[in-house]
DNA sequence: CCTTGGATACTTGTATCCTAGCATCCAATA
DNA sequence: TATTGGATGCTAGGATACAAGTATCCAAGG
């Protein structure tokens, strides 16, 4: 039972207006992202319903919906496993997000939204005041960065499919701070784009967005070379 | 019970590695694209277990995937209502799905597939075989169009994120083909989407694709004065 | 030594039952 | 008449039992 790290003391409270699967969902899916579990680890419906002192069915609820975001592989009659990472799916995830976020940071810059100025700076401030090797806290700062100038951009249902696609992304990006890209960098990348929607800028902005996002591609195979385990070759 | 109509007579047969919920899931979820399952309408977990001979838990399931699709609504302890379209979420959805489709018709154009482009000529003659009125053969025509230029372009994933967002789209078209969209005109738009694509032109693929997509954001103010019943105003 | 067949212990899929919360109706009451 | 409070019947959420398929191990037989 001692696969477990970091949600090893997590338990369920009762949440208000949330289902246990719901909640189990959120929970499982941060620890995938976090490597928690690990690309390739089995898992089953039982053990987390031990885990959790819950029934099989919320864990199965769960289940499906990693399943359809591609974190979980489920086989019927034989077992659940963490998916392992693909390169090439990580790509093409990597690829949709350029697009989508391009355009919603074009967008913002013609908004001259002073507010959403301040909003980003102030994020970029608590980055720089994470502990460096704080890769969860980081990642979530960088999250809710990129949230703020989608939903500033009236785009919520952009980002909520963006959610989706970006799960892959963020397993191979929790591996990277350890292997390629260093905070200090991705802050300053931010510090640019702000300044770019700043000074209205939306050709640049957008160069600094796209320069930004294809980090991810050059330190995908560093990561994949250090973690060979956790990817399949396709 | 007599609240359906086309899929009354359908059935469940045992198809070979699918669980009985994907069965329902796709089956309700064709139901709730093509009207069948109006906006608004009251559905029950029990009573589709009834309608389908199978048990509550696979039912559950199916809806648990159409609320991820936010194609129906979950409410706990009261119950599950088919979701009314939303103008604004479908404009959103229908720009997210202009900015992959348009890098997708752009990668295809600077590939020069012969073989793509035959395929692309014989969905468009199949496409003007259908008898003028049923939606239902052309929308699935109309959607293999698309789904090859996806598939060409090496796109899978994408297409698979496109698909999602575009089931709300495909209410609004389904019902637009009966007050605003003539099946002539989009066929007549496809076949110039080819021709750009045949000749290399990405710029004006793009801009012919574009054109095409936009259609939309003009049918659907149509759509919503038709049928306001079946509209949320947001 | 290698193959084979079955017992066994897993897995997920499905069915059924129980629980808890919400809406409605209707009678009792001010 | 208007309000209130409870009985009732609905809903979905969760727990549990059973069914069916798979992998593994091991012993019997060539």
């Amino acid at each position: 039972m001692e696969t477990f790290n970091t949600f090893s003391n997590t338990s369920f409270r009762p949440r208000e207006s949330l289902s246990m699967g719901a909640q189990l969902h959120r929970l499982l899916r941060t620890a995938i992202i976090e490597c928690d579990l690990v690309p390739g680890q089995a898992i089953s419906e039982i053990e987390m319903s031990k885990r959790f002192s819950i029934s099989r069915q919320p864990v199965r609820e769960a289940f499906i919906k990693l399943g359809e975001e591609r974190l979980i592989e489920v086989l019927p009659q034989r077992g659940t496993y963490v998916r392992k990472i693909s390169v090439r799916e990580v790509l093409d995830a990597r690829h949709l997000r350029e697009i989508i976020e391009i355009s919603i940071v074009r967008e913002v810059t013609l908004k001259h939204d002073d507010v959403l100025i301040g909003n980003l700076r102030q994020l970029i401030t608590r980055q720089q005041n994470v502990n460096l090797g704080d890769s969860r806290a980081f990642l979530a700062l960088d999250e809710e960065f990129h949230r703020s100038l989608a939903l500033h951009a009236g785009r919520e249902y952009a980002w909520r499919i963006a959610e989706g696609i970006k799960a892959q992304m963020n397993r191979v990006r929790f591996l990277s701070f350890d292997a390629a890209t260093p905070m200090p960098q991705l802050i300053a990348e931010h510090t640019e784009i702000v300044n770019c929607i700043e000074s209205g800028d939306p050709d640049l902005a957008e160069q600094k967005m796209e320069s930004h996002l294809r980090k991810l591609i050059t330190s995908l195979p560093i990561v994949a070379e250090r973690y060979p385990e956790y990817f399949v070759d396709d």
